[in-house]
DNA sequence: AATGAATGAGCCTTCATTCAT
DNA sequence: GATGAATGAAGGCTCATTCAT
């Protein structure tokens, strides 16, 4: 697998490009720029644009999905740990910056506006995911809850973190820097969205209490980047 | 002020074209051939391409207010409630198919991706909604809550509504059919979201207990249509 | 005759427009919005843009002709002293800056490339004052010297004096702005065209001699404005 | 260097083009349909409209220079012959009509209106030859004469040459066929001025003494075409 | 496999002109 | 006479794609 070939330096070209300014916006002259290849080339090992396109989106979720993978839970892990777990991981892929973020930017795009021939690969990726959190959401329901509340409750959860990433543009407008910088870590921002849903599930107290809302460490988790900023200050 | 002049015509046309397509995919050519104008006419009438788009998101989000307005708080109306007919006027407006849903999409095109000529715009639309929910979510925490701590659970909860139109395409293919018409209807889905705040919130009783959820009506919201069907089974 | 009538005031707008952009480059709505009159309006007035170009030059040659005249010789006047008012009076209405100097640009921009609708007035306006210049000359020269000779030698002195203006922008390229501050103000450029003539005529002594070659004053002449720049010093 | 390659061809049939109509008038796809290429050729090979215009007019200095060059002088050439050789190339260069005369014409609108584009070209390719002649004037003149005065006559010898080219419609008009095709010769021309300017300079008796003005021959000079008529007679 | 050149469709915009009031 | 709106014809330019080498 020579990194360096054409095919491979296009494919990594294209991925920062058709993230930031979208498919429509893209010039195949700009990937190609970017990637020191002929115009040609794209048609050649690609056909078209479009072909391009997908490519790169399947390249952008394998990529994710290997970098930011679930911890391995053991039997007695509370259930708890396990849904500030699956936060924390979600969060991260989205927002984790310690890589180049386009793979997430890329992949959003795809959940927006799906093209046909993607909506296999955009089903393969979250059904496994979400089975995963109903599977949580489980434990902690109350016995005989029926699949509709779980799958409600965990689109609940997953908005909640999405929306970090989908509308961090409105978030960086309302938001002043000042207070993204103290706040609005990827760390920080988990466990926001973990304790608000274990409050809403009953594991632990409400918000409007006095009982501590200090986040809890839990020791399977390999949290990378807690401190991260997670909104560029441009 | 006649309802059918021309720059109406092109702003009517312009809507649906640009909630589709984008920015940069729609054609001002196509635009005016919906119109049935001339294509000099946008250059007359709003000097360019980019002015007409800047006038078609304002006008979407005026007319998606009028349509769906925050209904009418006395002093003593209980916050829970408030938050109950916040979250159901936002998800009508952004689900309600009751009129053309163009509005809602390029409402949320400039969420996903502000255009640069419109952030301001986004400032100002958005800024005074979400100062309503921070003040009726100040009623319902501990005195001395830190701000960016309400902003963090307005954003959960504006998170929870958005996903459902930011994502309602990955919803629509990971619960089946049925499930969606029995349990995706507008109403419900704000009842949940409802529901699922005030608990984490301490407002009610959590999910996990045995309390019952059934969704509380509050008197004073005219909610319109509570049982519209949100995903087209196409 | 209203000063202020709409046909008018787009004469008045045009000159300018025409004189700086050319024909091609002017545009309609440019010369309507300088006179405050509706685009309409031309087409109303002049029937196209074309006949308005007519107009207008026509209009600035009878402004021109207007402004300076040539003074009025006696019998006695020395045909030296004819010359050089001659040539004073060519280069003062063409570079004279004290009014809007747009007619003498649009006139030029005719020289140059004369439509066919201005040839007879672009005759009708060099002939008389061609022939004043032959008649001048003709006192100067040994008797039996033919016409052409007298034609090439009338040539000679409208190539220098039409030359500051035809060329203006590449003199300012090559001489330095303080050279053109100190030595090329109307009368001094009238006065070493004058001279230069009246040398290879055999009225004054040559260029290379040590005569004093100082520019000699004559009564009649009411130069106006011997120390303007004529140079725009941008 | 294929001389028929697509960006030959467009340069070939941008010069025409350019001059007969100007930078305004002319378009892209006039010269592309003239060169038989593809309209977005023009954006290829050369950026845009008025990168091909200043190629174009640099081209046309340089076919013209190559086809009119100055002779070579010796040491002991008399500085008259010099500026007779110096009148006679300008004239041919600008009115030879052996060839498409489109070159002068691209050249002399720049003259006439220097594109902002093309100010330092003018400036480099003109202040050459104005030098030239500077120094040969110098050699004539008495010493210590200012160089205003020396740009000055520069500009009175230029002038007299550029007259028939920029006037030259004006000419034909005012002079009769029969006298142009007996004494407007190119060659015809350049001796009137050659004389006129030496006499002004003192280096040959004045026009109106008896001494005989016949144009005396410089033996270095390689006159191509004496007796071209320079005024068509259409 | 790769390249530089070439292509044609299409887009946004501008402009002179005309029309209805 | 005068106006604001509307029109259709280009014009310059960009882009994805293809061709010949």
């Amino acid at each position: 697998m020579s990194t360096d070939d054409t095919r491979t330096r296009i494919l990594n070209a294209a991925g920062p490009v058709f993230a930031v300014k979208g498919f429509a916006d893209a010039t195949v002259r700009d990937i190609c720029q970017a990637a020191e290849v002929n115009v040609a080339s794209v048609n050649y090992h690609f056909g078209d644009k479009e072909q391009l396109y997908i490519e790169t989106v399947k390249r952008a979720h394998e990529l994710k999905v290997r970098q930011v993978n679930l911890p391995d839970w053991s039997e007695s892990t509370p259930p708890a740990n396990k849904l500030r777990d699956f936060v924390r991981t979600l969060i991260t892929r989205m927002l984790g910056t310690h890589a180049a973020p386009w793979q997430s930017t890329l992949m959003m795009r795809e959940v927006l506006h799906p093209t046909a021939a993607c909506r296999a690969l955009v089903k393969d990726y979250f059904r496994p995911e979400f089975n995963v959190l109903i599977s949580v959401l489980r434990e902690m329901v109350k016995e005989g809850t029926p699949d509709y509340k779980l799958h409600q409750i965990a689109f609940s959860i997953l908005g909640q973190c999405l929306h970090y990433r989908v509308a961090g543009d409105v978030v960086a407008i309302i938001i002043d820097e000042q207070e993204r910088s103290e706040h609005y870590s990827v760390a920080q921002l988990a466990d926001h969205i973990a304790e608000f849903s274990l409050a809403a599930l009953g594991q632990i107290q409400p918000y409007s209490n006095d009982a501590a809302h200090a986040p809890q460490e839990c020791g399977e988790h390999s949290s990378t980047q807690r401190s991260d900023e997670i909104f560029s200050t441009e």
